[in-house]
RNA sequence: GGAGAGGUGGCCGAGUGGUCGAAGGCGACGGUCUCGAAAACCGUUAUAUCUGCAAGGGUAUCGAGGGUUCGAAUCCCUCCCUCUCCGCCA
């Protein structure tokens, strides 16, 4: 959420990233209610101040007969309060509401635009492979191999679930690990930094296991509870199963005063992701692009303030090394206000080039939550200076199992139906260079 | 799932109806001492919000939300969480 000061100061920001970003709030209403909540609250305060002070005398007063007296005076002075009060909360309450509902404001030099079509590409990375001879798309290859099971899978959970099988499964694990054991290294993170050019610490990531489900309350207050539709909601226990690790790593530090010497704090997990595809019905029906539940290995980061563009920075060049590592071709998308999400302050997507499909498909994001989620999570930091600030939060994919796979898979194939396991992950496979 | 005990400031911990934002300790910061440090001693040390140019002042906050009361950290109710014992279980 945005800080109310910040609304008012800096209205026309505000009012272009709601319009620039799609968004639906009457923010005239909202800076009505505003005035009005402040007038209320300023008489509800006076009139607490009151009765602070009579209540004082009365604790003081030893003659018991005015004590009574002060007593009966009390009394009626209450019903006065009460009715102050009950005048502020509908206000106060769709003051709320109005401005949980604003959008963060996008950094200056985000590009303004009203959908995907105006994202624009920031850098490529290698060239779109040309094959000679008739290629496959990662769904045909991989079920003639036996590695991938839709069949199977749809008859058991439904349309878009799959079984993994085999080397493949294998190869999933093998990035599991090569992505670990590069983000946890301090010598890796720290050659990353001064590659890209960062002026930042090494600190290595902190590998977590999060929890899978997750309240209502705490996704709300990271800002992901919306859109309900896309969420798995479990009635008897009124838990949420998560989109993304990001819901449980973002709450990890709620409710806490961190201090300057702790941060950046850096994490990383690795897990299923769960995402009803509710509004997305004919998209990508086939193969394994667009699965209701897929795993991922995301980072999540908590950083100072003047730091937090510098860390998006750090966590894009992060993805930028796996996909090279990968050998597969991509290229970085600065993301225009109209696409990226509600709390993003800037977005950076990579796309890989998907040979089964013809073009590029988003397989990482990386987004920058400025003070916006951290602010509703309360978590805070005590600066050196002894002055206390919202931290700023970095959410990225590390890599996302699936769509990465399909590009190994796409990028990699051979004449004879082989896929070449890259090298960084052979080590990691018992030796296998290819499979299928 | 059953029974019990708890949740207080950055941390630990006292406080069972009245000048309590809250004793004491630790930590942190500033100072004295020292060549410097440690120790010792002195002092400072919550957050949010409103108002004000500022100094300052008001209000709220003792897990969360309701209630009782002139007045709640303290009493009552609901919820959340932690711990102990029992049960169940990978």
């Amino acid at each position: 959420m945005l800080d109310i000061n910040y609304v008012r100061e800096n209205q026309p920001k505000v009012r272009a990233a709601i319009k620039h970003k799609n968004a639906d709030v009457d923010l005239d209403r909202l800076l009505i209610l505003d005035e009005k909540r402040r007038q209320l609250m300023a008489d509800i305060e006076r009139r607490r101040g009151e009765q602070n002070r009579a209540g004082e005398d009365i604790a003081r007063e030893t003659d018991p007969r005015e004590k009574q007296a002060a007593i009966d005076k009390m009394r009626e002075f209450k019903d006065g309060l009460k009715e102050a009060e009950e005048l502020l909360e509908p206000v106060q309450q769709e003051f709320n509401s109005l401005l949980l509902d604003l959008p963060n404001v996008p950094l200056d030099d985000v590009p303004v635009g009203a959908d995907e079509s105006d994202n624009e590409v920031l850098r490529s990375w290698g060239e779109p492979k040309k094959f000679d001879f008739e290629i496959k798309d990662h769904t045909e290859l991989g079920e003639t191999a036996g590695l991938l099971n839709f069949q199977r899978a749809a008859e058991v959970a439904g349309s878009r679930f799959v079984y993994v099988l085999g080397d493949l499964a294998r190869m999933q694990y093998a990035l599991m690990q090569y992505a670990l054991n590069l983000l946890t290294d301090r010598d890796e993170i720290g050659r990353i930094v001064s590659e890209a050019g960062l002026d930042l610490p090494d600190t290595p990531f902190v590998p977590v296991v999060p929890p899978l489900m997750i309240r209502p309350e705490v996704l709300g207050r990271m800002a992901r509870l919306e859109p309900r539709d896309e969420r798995y909601h479990m009635e008897s226990d009124d838990l949420y199963l998560i989109g993304s690790a990001e819901h449980t790593l973002g709450p990890l530090h709620m409710d806490q005063l961190l201090k300057e010497a702790d941060l950046p704090l850096r994490y990383v997990a690795c897990t299923a992701a769960f995402r009803r595809e509710a509004g997305s019905y004919g998209r990508d029906t086939r193969g394994i692009i667009r699965q209701h539940q897929f795993d991922k290995i995301e980072m999540e980061t908590f950083c100072l303030p003047e730091r937090s563009r510098e860390e998006q920075d750090l966590l894009v060049a992060v993805q930028e090394r796996f996909l090279r590592d990968l050998e597969i071709p991509y290229r970085v998308m600065n993301v225009c206000t109209g696409d990226m999400g509600k709390p993003d302050a800037r977005q950076i997507d990579m796309e890989c080039w998907m040979p089964g499909q013809g073009k590029y498909r988003e397989t990482h994001s990386a987004d920058l939550m400025t003070d916006y989620q951290s602010r509703r999570l309360s978590t805070r930091v005590k600066r050196n200076d002894g002055s206390v600030q919202y931290v700023h939060m970095n959410d990225a994919t590390a890599l996302a199992m699936g769509r990465t796979l399909v590009a190994i898979m796409e990028n990699g194939q051979r004449a004879d139906g082989k896929i070449n396991v890259p090298k960084v992950l052979i080590p990691l496979m018992k030796g296998l260079e290819t499979i299928g």
